[in-house]
RNA sequence: GGGAGCGUCGCAUAGCGGCAAUUGCAACAGACUGUAAAUCUGUCGCCUCACGGCUUCGGAGGUUCGAGUCCUCCCGCUCCCA
């Protein structure tokens, strides 16, 4: 197969979504010469979902495929058991090997909802981690200093607050730099907080008489509250969210995101991005519907069109207009104490909860707001809780 | 090797021996809204309409009218000095 070089693309590929590249000028000479490229992406399966913040790199990484160069996937096996630091404030624990192998086979799952998984490489890092002995670890170990490995701010300021600092930890960056040298690669994508990781490449590449591989940062984004996505803070948009759950959250971050989600995490093109960036300065309109847009659009990449069709439905009938979602899940509970009703069907977590929540006018029958709680539930019946959570009793 | 300390509701944090236990985040409900945002209000161990009852603070024992709080042992974890 042949590489594209198509100078408006690369151009794209280094910029949309890219807080650094180095070296830049490197990488876009090699992308212009029509070498096929080895584009290497490490994931660890530390938790059983990717979100759309980690999707950033994936979407950059299918960019470089549809240039026709080779993508490579690094399963960390090895390196998700070890556990990486880079983005946390805190100690990453060590993961059971059976919990990364439940997580992994979701990870190449998901992965496959946007890369054409059939052509890439996928390789798992135990492969040659496994093998290297203490002699050859010290020798990685050499080409860095405790002064860099301190250096880094996340590590600075646990050291300063008292906090734990594994030496595991600083093992972390030796093996996924001893990737690229095992998997050969020209280019290795990651978030900005991998930036030590993915240096650690280039200097143990040179080591080892490979050439330095050029490295890609993508931006990191915030998450619904306006947090980083991550795990950790629950704020994330999951790839493998449900439609309707999808497009909600999307329609839920802060308005002052939508450019940058758009940028992100679509690949809708730049024009008409700046577009709608002027519509958004404009009083007469929306931001929702620009936001609609968006999770159109998003939803899109993992659902398909008619994915995105569903989620804007349901969207718009159950949150705008305050209908019914089309599918609400049935329980044969007919003729029981709502109460009950409500623990049997997990809206509510307790009889108490149960109880609080039609206090607080939380549970309608059928649109109407219950006040007691001495209510039996009909055949037919539609209990709503809140906004969100629907159930029909049969 | 020496010293200090920690383990509390999903996470994080408070708790002179009278506590179902503080606060923050998350979660949930209500109001408001273009919104599942933001903001404001409320709820947030279990059972009870309620009075109230029951089970909780790493584990096992003990002291006490009473123990998350004191003592002993065990398990797990951390920091400092060398």
């Amino acid at each position: 197969m042949s590489i594209k070089v198509d100078e408006n693309k690369i151009e794209e590929i280094l910029t949309r979504g890219v807080s650094e590249v180095i070296d830049l000028k490197h990488l876009r000479e090699k992308l212009m010469s029509g070498k096929k490229l080895r584009v290497k992406l490490g994931i660890d399966p530390t938790s059983p979902n990717i979100h759309i913040g980690r999707a950033v790199t994936l979407l950059k990484m299918r960019d470089f495929q549809e240039l026709g160069h080779e993508i490579i996937f690094v399963i960390g096996d090895f390196t998700g058991m070890v556990g990486d630091t880079s983005d946390k404030d805190s100690e990453r624990p060590m993961l059971s090997e059976e919990q990364i192998k439940k997580n992994m086979k979701n990870y190449v799952e998901q992965t496959g909802k946007i890369i054409n998984i059939k052509k890439a490489k996928i390789e798992h890092n135990s492969k040659w981690l496994k093998k290297l002995n203490f002699s050859e670890i010290g020798r990685l170990a050499n080409q860095f200093s405790l002064g860099e490995f301190i250096a880094r701010e996340n590590i600075r300021k646990r050291l300063e607050e008292g906090r734990h600092v594994s030496l595991r930890e600083l093992l972390y960056p030796l093996m996924q730099g001893y990737d690229s040298i095992a998997t050969k690669v020209d280019v290795e994508l990651g978030g900005t907080d991998q930036r030590f990781n993915l240096l650690a490449g280039r200097t143990l590449q040179e080591h080892y008489k490979q050439e330095a591989q050029d490295i890609l940062m993508t931006n990191l984004i915030l998450g619904t509250d306006s947090r980083k996505m991550s795990s950790s803070w629950g704020n994330t948009i999951n790839i493998t969210d449900k439609p309707e759950d999808m497009f909600g959250k999307v329609m839920s971050i802060s308005d002052d995101l939508i450019i940058t989600y758009f940028v992100h995490c679509t690949r809708i093109d730049m024009d008409k991005i700046r577009g709608y960036e002027k519509q958004l300065l404009l009083e007469t309109t929306n931001p929702r519907d620009i936001k609609m847009e968006l999770a159109f659009e998003i939803v899109k990449i993992y659902w398909g069109e008619k994915g995105a069709e569903n989620g804007k439905k349901y969207f718009v009938s159950v949150f705008q207009k305050k209908d019914l979602p089309d599918e609400i899940q049935e329980y044969k509970l007919a003729g029981k104490n709502i109460v009950d009703v409500l623990v049997e069907t997990n809206l509510a977590t307790s009889r108490g909860d149960a109880k609080r929540l039609i206090e607080q006018g939380g549970i309608e029958i059928d649109g109407e707001e219950i006040k007691s709680i001495d209510i039996i539930v009909n055949r037919n019946s539609i209990i709503q809780k809140g906004k969100r959570f629907f159930v029909k009793i049969v």
